[in-house]
DNA sequence: AACCGGATTTCCT
DNA sequence: GGAAATCCGGTTT
């Protein structure tokens, strides 16, 4: 597979909404000992920042763990929920902090390693339709934290999300978020089966 | 230093 | 459909 151009910043500064549906079918590039390893994203949820109980920068919340979502967009947060890393990108300006979860892909290149990364075979729509899962798939982990995503070796590429039919559901697993829990801010590829749950 | 709970996954009944 | 597994950051003692 041939090298893929980066998405760049101006890319992250849309508005997280925006950035969240725009990478459904977007490609997740991770080039990772010579081998180049290519998702393709068919789940994607916003976080919202201050106003957002949901999100980790809910009221200003700054700690280690969340000062990456204060930086200028682009950059890599990744943190730890049980025993497994989860993905998201910074977005919107510098002291605005918001982030996209990515949630779920297809494998596309570079699948044999993908499957030894993951310890399954890619054939089941359960490979990767998941936060945790999609990071081990990737090799993506905590030493990826706060590292730019517009440039080698992790980083996001042009798909074909014009094919992808762009559906918004609630989000997935923030319960006691009260209201916020209903806003529609998870974006699935409707086309694909490769996603964590269906429920609109 | 102890305790708590989570943007999950997997296995079991 | 439910519960265990299992880890770390954040909060409380």
């Amino acid at each position: 597979m041939e090298q893929q151009k980066a998405l760049d910043l101006s890319f992250f500064e849309q508005s997280t909404i925006e950035v969240a549906k725009g990478l459904i079918g977007m490609h997740l590039v991770h080039e990772l000992d010579g081998v180049t390893l290519i998702g393709r994203i068919t789940e994607t949820e916003a976080y919202l920042g201050v106003l957002d109980r949901a999100c980790h920068s809910y009221g200003r919340r700054r700690t280690k763990r969340t000062a990456i979502l204060y930086e200028e967009a682009g950059r890599c947060y990744t943190y730890t929920m049980h025993t497994h890393c989860l993905l998201n990108v910074v977005c919107e300006q510098k002291g605005q902090p918001e982030a996209v979860l990515i949630r779920a892909i297809e494998p596309i290149s570079g699948v044999k390693e993908m499957e030894r990364l993951r310890g399954k075979p890619h054939t089941s729509r359960e490979f990767a339709n998941g936060p945790g899962k999609l990071t081990k798939a990737m090799g993506i982990t905590m030493a990826d934290y706060g590292r730019l995503l517009t440039e080698p070796p992790l980083y996001f590429a042009k798909g074909d999300h014009t094919n992808a039919s762009i559906v918004a559901t609630k989000r997935i697993g923030i319960k006691g978020a009260g209201p916020c829990s209903h806003h529609p801010w998870r974006f699935i590829d409707g086309n694909s089966r490769a996603v964590s749950a269906y429920r609109p």
